[in-house]
DNA sequence: TCTTTAGTTTAAATTTACCTTAAATCAGGA
DNA sequence: TCCTGATTTAAGGTAAATTTAAACTAAAGA
């Protein structure tokens, strides 16, 4: 992801650019207004960070050149609370804002907020379902709860989330790598044993004859799967 | 969501048709008006572009007998500039415009605009109860007072705030980040331990016994939801 | 049948998340 | 400015969830 900085003072630049940059982003320092619809033109940027002050060419009217040719998002930086009002009200187009001083933290957190919404918004996807359902199985994932047969189960948060995976990959089978890095969230390491002793878990509060699982089926030498009460194996 | 494109260029038919599919639309693409209106009166469609210049039945006339029988919104598309004003200028009801020539993601973002904002207009949000309801709690909004059980709640702003949230979603789970960024309206920074602190205090005021709550439940490693006593959990 | 391998179960150890209290800080009104 | 009450921070304690480890059981192959 490109960065675009626009920022006068140059000790704050380069904090901006290294804590950016710490973050993975690619970074283009721009001294003033200028230099930046330079940059803007030549290279392909993602999000831009403006200081409303500057030399040569003010946030504001840089922010109006940019958006003839672009909806990128961009975040203001102002010294003053009157130029808040002003972004926003003026309806230049401006994404956020950020009075000084302000925290890395927060704008860390708002370039990050700024690039998801526009990916989002760029790649709309269908909503997804609030409940699910496979045969007596039933997850609200609102209220967070999964029921067996409308009877209230009571899951430990990785036992729900491993449920909840199961229930919207219904009969496939899952090596425990493949559930341990789904529902762990962990994409290198795993272990088998603790997969294990989840479905184990599981299996106590939803089958009724653990030695014979109807739900959640044991395939020998590949993982597990769910598996819709009804036929055999 | 299904969407119509009348264009008689094959190219752009074409670009815009697997640009969009891609985007996970269902596309029906006509190469003229006469086409595009057999498939509205055969499909449900929620969104439609057009082309204004045509053979056998140009944009603005489609977009005229389109809207005897919808509202969907439509986005034209047009190589002139005149073309534009006449569009919106006649109020013949078009939603949007775009110049050619145009960027795919530019449309895309329209697209994806206008099937949010006509989501909105069909599903208003109803206007907000002054009173509030759930179990023994009560919320009376224009007194800003909390009731549990017919006894006045003395609540500092924060826990009423909390409150009132929760029991605008009850049995819905929030996460400790949801329900600051909804009470402090923050949208980016957020504290876990001062959620908690408040939910203890409120638990002081409504719970009978604060260690096992009955009105605002725990969710291990999930957040809190709001419960109705006379159940379990 | 014996051996090996894979899977299950249980209990103990560890880690993490949560709760509570008190002290510190902040904000609004006198 | 100081005072007051509301809110946040900080720290210590506790309980629940998760992982580890080990003993046990079932299945497949020789």
């Amino acid at each position: 992801m490109n960065i675009l900085i626009t920022e006068d003072e140059k000790d704050i630049r380069n904090l901006l650019t290294i804590s950016l940059e710490e973050k993975g982003y690619t970074v283009f320092p721009a001294k003033n207004g200028r230099a930046a619809w330079e940059i803007i033109k030549a290279q392909e940027i993602h999000l831009a960070i403006l200081d409303v002050m500057m030399p040569e060419l003010d946030g504001f009217n840089l922010l109006r050149r940019i958006r003839e040719i672009s909806t990128l998002p961009v975040i203001f930086l102002t010294a003053r609370t009157e130029d808040m009002d002003k972004i926003l009200g003026l309806g230049l187009g401006a994404d956020d804002y950020l009075a000084k001083p302000f925290s890395m933290n927060e704008l860390i957190a708002r370039v990050a907020a700024q690039l998801r919404r526009n990916h989002e918004y760029l790649n709309p996807k269908e909503p997804e379902a609030l409940s699910l359902q496979y045969g007596d199985l039933r997850i609200d994932k609102a209220a967070c709860s999964a029921y067996c047969k409308d009877r209230l189960l009571e899951l430990h948060p990785k036992e729900y989330k491993l449920l909840a995976f199961l229930m919207e990959n219904p009969e496939r089978v899952f090596t425990k790598k493949q559930l341990y890095n789904a529902v762990w969230g962990d994409d290198y390491f795993y272990d088998d044993n603790t997969i294990m002793v989840h479905i184990s878990h599981l299996r106590n509060k939803i089958e009724g004859d653990t030695q014979n699982p109807e739900y959640i089926k044991t395939i020998r030498g590949l993982g597990y799967k769910l598996h819709k009460i009804g036929g055999s194996r």
